[in-house]
RNA sequence: GCGCCGGUAGUCCAGUCGGUCAGGACGCCAGCCUUCCACGCUGGAGGCCCCGGUUCGAGUCCGGGUCGGCGCACCA
């Protein structure tokens, strides 16, 4: 379906639409209504089912404001701080740290204040790439994609909304750890709120300044944990590896296993194991397996922690006829192809920096299974011979010579030893250092974990899901659209009715609707216009079963499916079990165990 | 952020040259009627994106803003 059809679709249906309307609508900020907060709820939950639950990983929920030292740590303090310069003449924006690094033989330039950048520019007579206007003089503007705040009073310390949710997870590492006991590997989800501030947000709430992620970080021992590539080794991929992309006509997909991608060395072992189970669960909420790929992220593209990386996609705004060639071995034209979710190899970029930049441990103790005996060079320096004869310098000499005993035992040998501090050579006694070899008992060592990171964008795979379950069909030669919504995401699960509102089928109908919600369905009861009519609007919100009393004092009921528009009678007792296990995919409507029911 | 195009009930649209042109359809609400697939009857509520300007008079013309679509840039 086209895009504006389906914005159109959830406005008037309550899934979404543009917040603060009445104000005018803010750009890049989306208010879910009652449908589609519920889906999104439904579809979290089945996440949290999948790679939480399942796979025996436990969730956290951290602050969405962090303060400044977290983003200098994790890098995205620099890496979001774009200088960007404006063209006088054609009004293109460029990179102004991009275009010094790009004319001259300044690296690193993002390092630069700001106006040392103007006078680079200036300077070196810098042009429009697109047009070839001088630049210089231009003012640089600094542009920050993470929402500033000041926590507490006063702007003495500022702090971040979180443009993704995983440093709430890396920062906390130590304490998480502790809860492991400190045993790789281990996982933690989280799914919340991030906030980047686009410079255009685009495309419904495929692109927005607030979003929901669901991320799980993976913690694992690089040296010997091993994914069990069993539980989803049969699972089939569909690849688009970079070599393909880059290729003239580079549009075919490799269709791998899990297990042959690993065997071939396609991807990583750990990300392959969750590219396995993400396809199930994308599977299991409704998005087409024929207008989905995974697709490995070209070198240029890694982001600044990422080793390598495959992103599931999906084509959304297909046309219809496109949609049902099943082929699915070539990419149609017609849609876009989106984002749902980034399967990250973060190596241990992350746990390394906040190790850096913070004062904890981000490292797990690994123990040895037998202890090893080492020698090892040491040094115990006589302080009160180094600090009367060197004064400050002392601390420096004694940590130099602690790392020269690492380094190089044998300088030990001779009577002087000489050390190098600052530029200064220092001389002293080969006896007033307390060198020794020693053999020392070693139980195990420090590893600092990698991480494995699916991060999921919610709010895309539920544009994709919604893109994905629209259809149209013709019912008694009208044209009919409905959201083929899978039972175990459909946020309205069961609509009741009474077929006419006389003859106490209206209150009979109310007393089944109450029984269901009773059983934790999500029911919804409508007795207004025609049987048809509220069939249809049914059809359209992608409610996947009606229920409808035909006869006040009869003891079953008709259950119409909304795929098919087919019925079924069923016994008002066995209303609740029948729907629960259809909810749960214990059995499907054309498996039901029912007569037909006579229209 | 730049360029092009656009903004009229909940939704989709019509609205001429500036002058009873604010209209249609669907949807919604109330009543009636109705025994299985949205188009039975009657009645009803609801709108010119915002601010300013031009004009005797602005949905209509102009400027700015805002929101949206597309393209460029950005997307760590």
């Amino acid at each position: 379906m086209s895009s504006s059809d389906l914005v159109e679709l959830a406005k008037r249906r309550g899934y979404f639409f543009q917040s603060a309307g009445a104000y005018g609508g803010v750009s890049g900020f989306y208010t879910y209504g009652p449908q589609g907060a519920t889906l999104k709820d439904n579809i979290e939950d089945s996440w949290r089912d999948r790679f939480q639950r399942r796979e025996g990983h436990r969730e956290i929920d951290a602050p969405t404001v962090m303060p400044e030292p977290v983003f200098e740590a994790s890098g995205h303090l620099d890496t979001f701080d774009d200088m960007l310069v404006e063209c006088p003449e054609c009004g293109a924006s460029h990179r102004a740290d991009h275009l010094v690094e790009d004319n001259t033989d300044i690296e690193e330039a993002e390092s630069i204040s700001i106006p040392d950048i103007e006078d680079l520019i200036a300077d070196h007579d810098l042009q429009c790439p697109s047009c070839g206007a001088a630049l210089g003089g231009e003012p640089v503007e600094e542009f920050n994609l993470m929402f500033e705040t000041n926590i507490g009073p006063g702007s003495s310390s500022p702090g971040y909304l979180r443009p993704e949710t995983a440093q709430g997870i890396f920062v906390e590492f130590p304490q998480l750890a502790e809860y492991a006991r400190n045993q790789l590997p281990f996982g933690i989800t989280q799914i919340g709120k991030a906030y980047r501030n686009e410079i255009s947000p685009r495309k419904s709430i495929v692109r927005v300044r607030e979003f929901t992620q669901a991320e799980l970080e993976h913690f694992i021992d690089p040296t010997e944990d091993e994914p069990d590539i069993d539980r989803v080794a049969d699972v089939e991929l569909p690849l688009y590896p970079a070599e393909k992309q880059e290729e003239e006509d580079g549009t075919e997909y490799v269709h791998k296993t899990v297990q042959e991608a690993v065997d071939e060395g396609l991807v990583h072992e750990w990300v392959a194991y969750y590219l396995g189970v993400g396809k199930q669960w994308y599977e299991s909420i409704g998005v087409d397996m024929d207008r989905f790929r995974f697709r490995q992220h070209l070198s240029g593209e890694l982001a600044h922690y990422a080793a390598d990386c495959w992103d599931a996609e999906a084509e959304v705004g297909a046309a219809r006829s496109a949609a049902e060639d099943s082929s699915g071995d070539e990419p149609r034209d017609g849609g876009d192809w989106i984002e749902i979710t980034g399967y990250a190899y973060r190596s241990d970029y992350d746990l390394s920096k906040h190790d850096e930049y913070s004062d904890d441990d981000f490292t797990v103790f690994k123990q040895y299974d037998e202890p090893k005996v080492v020698e090892r060079a040491t040094v115990d320096p006589d302080m009160s011979y180094l600090g009367p004869e060197f004064g400050g310098a002392a601390g420096d000499i004694a940590d130099a010579l602690e790392e020269l005993a690492e380094r190089d035992r044998a300088a030990f040998e001779d009577d002087e030893i000489t050390v190098e501090v600052d530029g200064e050579e220092y001389t002293l006694p080969a006896e007033k250092t307390g060198f020794s070899v020693e053999e020392q008992k070693e139980t195990g060592e420090h590893v600092m974990p990698h991480v494995v990171e699916p991060s999921i964008g919610i709010d895309r795979v539920i544009y994709t899901v919604l893109d994905h379950a629209y259809e149209t069909d013709e019912v008694e030669d009208e044209t009919r659209s409905y959201l083929a919504l899978e039972p175990g995401v459909a946020p309205t699960f069961v609509g009741v009715f009474p077929l006419v509102s006389k003859d106490g089928m209206d209150d009979r109908a109310r007393e089944i609707a109450d029984d269901l919600r009773a059983e934790g369905l999500d029911v919804t009861y409508d007795d207004s216009g025609s049987i048809g009519r509220r069939y249809r609007r049914q059809d359209e919100v992608g409610t996947p079963f009606c229920v409808t009393v035909d006869d006040e004092t009869a003891e079953t009921v008709t259950l119409r499916e909304r795929d098919s528009t087919e019925q079924v009678r069923v016994p008002i007792d066995d209303l609740p079990e029948v729907l629960a296990d259809l909810r749960e995919g214990e059995v499907t409507f054309a498996e039901l165990d029912a007569p037909k029911a006579e229209q």
